[in-house]
RNA sequence: GGCGACGUGGUGAAGUGGCUUAACACGGAGGUCUGCAAAACCUCUAUUCAGCGGUUCGAAUCCGCUCGUCGCCUCCA
């Protein structure tokens, strides 16, 4: 029997919010749509990977066991057109934009999946899917090799997204005679081999897999046939998701996926982050331009995922003002010293703050509501900071309370040990508390500014002189 | 044309029937502390939740209509 978690999730599916129950008891299986690898992922797109992340952390914070697939789509039209532009061979792109992805994801602190399926390395799974389509009497041969699933064969078909397959308006941009199909709204399974594109030669034919099949195999191999959570951006409900419910339930009988999680989109100047918009900004382009990486990720994670989200210069200068208030408190708890008895109230704010963190995410990932809790907690300790109201032991658990909300969170800053100074900054740091020992301000100052250029914020305080690394700068 | 989401302060945004004359963050104004600075703290910054009607003892929260914005129906996170 499922066990019942606490954690509630919304399902696209069915509308209704409910409690994840993960099939195999604490064992979340989880089936993300990752990047197609034609180019450079773009900060919406990472929104959407980003929302899993925090889902996957929160999870694990939570004490259960995850395991997270996302696919990396390796081939299709637009790599084979991208490729064939540049003049490179399409493992020569593929490769080229999957290191970068990863690249990128790893700057935002995502999670990595812990599997990173590609398209090409799973074509017996493809081919033996179709075929059990194909016998099945849900798909269908065309005279060119190609292979489509036949829409009419599933009732069911247009219940994720809503639609009703006959009111589709279908025809308007598809290239009709590109593959003969029964019936337009049929998509495409298996592409017939062409001259110049890439196949595989196989049981079903000499081809290349379509777009949609390969989730479905690959979620299938990975988590099997039934899973927990399958996720991705609201433009894929249609017809992507759509069409990876039919194909798969068709194949194997087995309702395919429990939890449908899609996240809204990213907004730029009003609207959807799209490179066919033209309005995209990339991770790599943001951080030469100084943007800091945690900010960005605080930007993009810090607005519920079936909300809307703006993005722009000012979210991200507000999102980093935000860390650096978080990181400030961090520094100020591990410089803090004060010699009085450890008091219960400070357990008793982190507690609180601890509580409501977990209710807010438990409430289908509430995390405004979450992030409210860390700040009033971070109002709280300041003020006992400057009020002397905690011991050192108090200040300790403070910090490693903060820390590990942050193993959800993922955009503070670990106070870094003295010891990991450089000697040039230790030596500075050195001088300039002799100096301000002396009262010799005019060196004490000029010390400061030496720091600031290697990156160091100097703060004096009861506690002595405070350092912490610089804040990013957030724009160039 | 069909389907759906959303509209809360200077900005982002939580709250979805009474605890809220509305959390939290950013920004702004004033103050405290401080050699200076920074940080922090304190006070102020929406009698109001797109508009209009209705239900209710009571609504930002439920219902209806209107207006507006965005998204999906086509490659797309």
């Amino acid at each position: 029997m499922p066990v019942s978690t606490a954690i509630t999730l919304q399902d696209t599916l069915s509308g209704e919010i409910r409690r994840l129950a993960p099939l195999e008891p604490d064992q979340v299986r989880i089936y993300s749509c990752g990047p197609t690898v034609y180019g450079p992922v773009h900060v919406g797109n990472f929104r959407s990977f980003l929302f899993v992340d925090l889902l996957v952390r929160y999870l694990r914070y939570r004490g259960l066991r995850v395991k997270w697939v996302m696919n990396v789509t390796d081939v299709d039209d637009k790599i084979i057109r991208g490729a064939a532009a540049a003049g490179v061979p399409i493992e020569e792109l593929t490769e080229r934009w999957t290191n970068r992805f990863l690249e990128d994801a790893e700057a935002l602190g995502m999670t990595r999946p812990d599997v990173l399926p590609r398209a090409t390395e799973h074509i017996p799974q493809i081919v033996a899917l179709i075929e059990t389509l194909i016998e099945r009497g849900h798909a269908y041969r065309t005279d060119e090799g190609s292979i489509f699933f036949r829409i009419s064969s599933w009732p069911a078909y247009g219940k994720l997204a809503r639609l009703d397959p006959a009111n589709l308006r279908v025809g308007e941009r598809v290239e009709a005679d590109e593959y003969a199909k029964d019936d337009v709204r049929d998509f495409a399974l298996w592409k017939g081999a062409k001259p110049g594109e890439p196949s595989w030669s196989t049981s079903i034919g000499e081809g290349r897999p379509g777009w949609h099949i390969e989730c479905s195999a690959m979620s299938m191999a990975h988590l099997g046939p039934s899973f927990d959570i399958h996720t991705g951006g609201v433009d894929l409900i249609f017809p992507h998701h759509e069409d990876e419910i039919a194909q798969s339930e068709a194949a194997t009988g087995q309702p395919f996926v429990q939890t449908w999680l899609h996240c809204a989109h990213l907004q730029m100047d009003g609207r959807k982050m799209a490179k066919s918009a033209g309005n995209i900004a990339r991770v790599a382009e943001l951080l030469e331009r100084g943007v800091s990486a945690r900010a960005l990720r605080y930007a993009l994670i810090s607005v519920h995922y079936r909300m809307a989200l703006a993005f722009s210069d000012e979210s991200l200068a507000a999102a980093g003002s935000a860390i650096e208030r978080l990181d400030t408190l961090l520094a100020a708890l591990s410089a803090y010293r004060q010699d009085v008895v450890d008091e219960a109230t400070p357990g008793g704010a982190i507690e609180a703050a601890r509580r409501a963190f977990e209710e807010a995410l438990d409430d289908d990932l509430n995390i405004s509501a979450a992030l409210a809790g860390v700040f009033d907690l971070v109002r709280e300790l300041n003020r006992r900071i400057d009020a002397r109201a905690l011991s050192t032991a108090d200040a300790r658990a403070a910090l490693d309370a903060l820390l590990d909300l942050d193993r959800v969170l993922g955009v503070m800053t670990p106070p870094a040990p003295s010891e990991e100074l450089p000697d040039d900054v230790a030596g500075l740091l050195e001088r300039r508390a002799a100096a301000r020992a002396a009262r010799d301000w005019e060196a004490s100052d000029r010390l400061r500014d030496e720091l600031a250029k290697l990156g160091i914020a100097v703060e004096d305080t009861r506690d002595g002189q405070r350092w912490r690394r610089s804040p990013e700068a957030i724009r160039a």
